[in-house]
DNA sequence: ACCATAGGTGTACGCCGTACACCCGTCAAG
DNA sequence: CTTGACGGGTGTACGGCGTACACCTATGGT
């Protein structure tokens, strides 16, 4: 009763005001839990209980939005650790992108999209990526085996490595999927590969395959492959 | 004058009929030059000269369409060479569908959100990732390091590693783009390693860097690996 | 007491994918 | 020769999207 307010009894939940992080925030979860395709700015504004126009207040439009977005989960992988030799520095940093690109399994795809339209990565990239070649100058690497190495590094940098078999467990059992006979026999290979991957013969493809080992192994190969690389350039210069 | 139609002048082109293939054809040209976020069953169907639903006389929706054109495309890979040692083998192969990703820069991402959409890839990317397997198996891979080898490979399997940097020459200069003293100061490796491979010192970023030799030599360093790997196992059992 | 301004609202436009009813040319069966 | 089923192109319409634009209102500096 002490507002003038034209609604009177209305609770007015003081309703903590909009701003770019409570959008950007919402959005990431959002995306987290139905996927990018299911964000709109309209079910972000739906989530904050406000109207869509607002977002547009603190948000210049959706493609800054998913840049914001970017940001937000970039800045959640470890920051480098220091006075640790270089292979376990990049293998630290490059295991808690990962880590974060669990959490965040829409960020590839939108990082890849907005990298693509803006010809710059987003801030947050940028850093994370110029953190990373600080990592291996300081671990002693010329500056041209450097630009090698983050080749070499490709996707594993940013973590993933489309997994083409990922093992979604809560999937109904596709009506008109393939029988197991039929796949045998038009995909020996796989279907050999899956069986002795996963003890169980019964399983195909992606049941027993264990993902992080997975990667670890990948990364570990090709992090002994640089270094004995750059040993090989420092003894015969 | 021989037809009873109505339309007596209409010359009456007699406009091919529509097909699965000619839309596929269609579609994935449109791709080509508009990228896939210009492609929409309308303008498909514009480009055809027929209206919109039409379309679906032929595929079941959007992304049963998406399903087809990336069939279309990974069927442009060359089919394994045969008698040649698996490491040429595989490095012919993944080459050839690099150059297929060249020619369709969107290939990369729909496989990759179909793929996750579908749980199983489309068929002819099935076929490719069988036959890659097999390459290996002819070549003595144990099954366990077939397994590792294709997580290995991983991105560079469907010739995509996303260059974070990609060199796209026709590209008005963004008004709000970074000065290069600025970009120097924060981002000083990515400049140190940009001037480096350019020698240019005025380019920054994506100028002066061969792609085709980054690719390879990433591409040969984990085959190495790999290669290593198998004799190791091979002599100690 | 005033009014500029920041921030939330409402309406509207043009695009998208696609469900559904329709319509017409072809061709086999009667 | 008639008929009727059917394959394939059409037209209309719906709900959802991003967002331009005009509007309203509470706040705070003068």
């Amino acid at each position: 009763m002490v507002e003038t307010s034209t609604q009177a009894d209305a609770p007015a939940q003081p309703r903590t005001p909009l701003s770019r992080e409570r959008i950007l925030g919402t959005a990431v979860a959002l995306a987290d839990e139905g996927g990018v395709d299911a964000l709109s700015m309209r079910r972000i504004a739906q989530a904050l209980g406000v109207v869509p126009m607002a977002l547009y207040k603190h948000v210049a439009n959706k493609n800054e939005l998913l840049d914001g977005m970017i940001d937000v989960v970039v800045g959640e992988i470890d920051p480098p650790a220091g006075h640790a030799d270089w292979k376990t520095a990049v293998r630290r940093r490059v295991l808690s992108a990962r880590r974060m690109l669990l959490r965040h399994p829409w960020a590839p795809g939108v990082i890849e999209s907005r990298t693509k339209a803006r010809a710059t990565p987003t801030p947050a990239v940028m850093e994370y990526l110029d953190s990373m070649i600080g990592i291996f100058r300081s671990g002693g690497f010329p500056i041209d085996l450097v630009h090698h190495a983050m080749h070499v590094m490709g996707s594993r940098l940013l973590g993933f490595s489309q997994e083409l078999f990922e093992d979604t467990p809560g999937r109904e059992p596709d009506p008109d999927a393939m029988p197991p006979e039929e796949m045998a026999a038009r995909y020996p290979h796989i279907t050999a590969l899956a069986r002795a991957v996963a003890h169980d013969p019964e399983s195909v493809v992606g049941s027993g395959c264990d993902d992080q080992f997975e990667f670890e192994f990948a990364l570990d190969l090709t992090l002994d492959g640089l270094e004995r690389l750059r040993l090989r350039l420092r003894d015969t210069p």
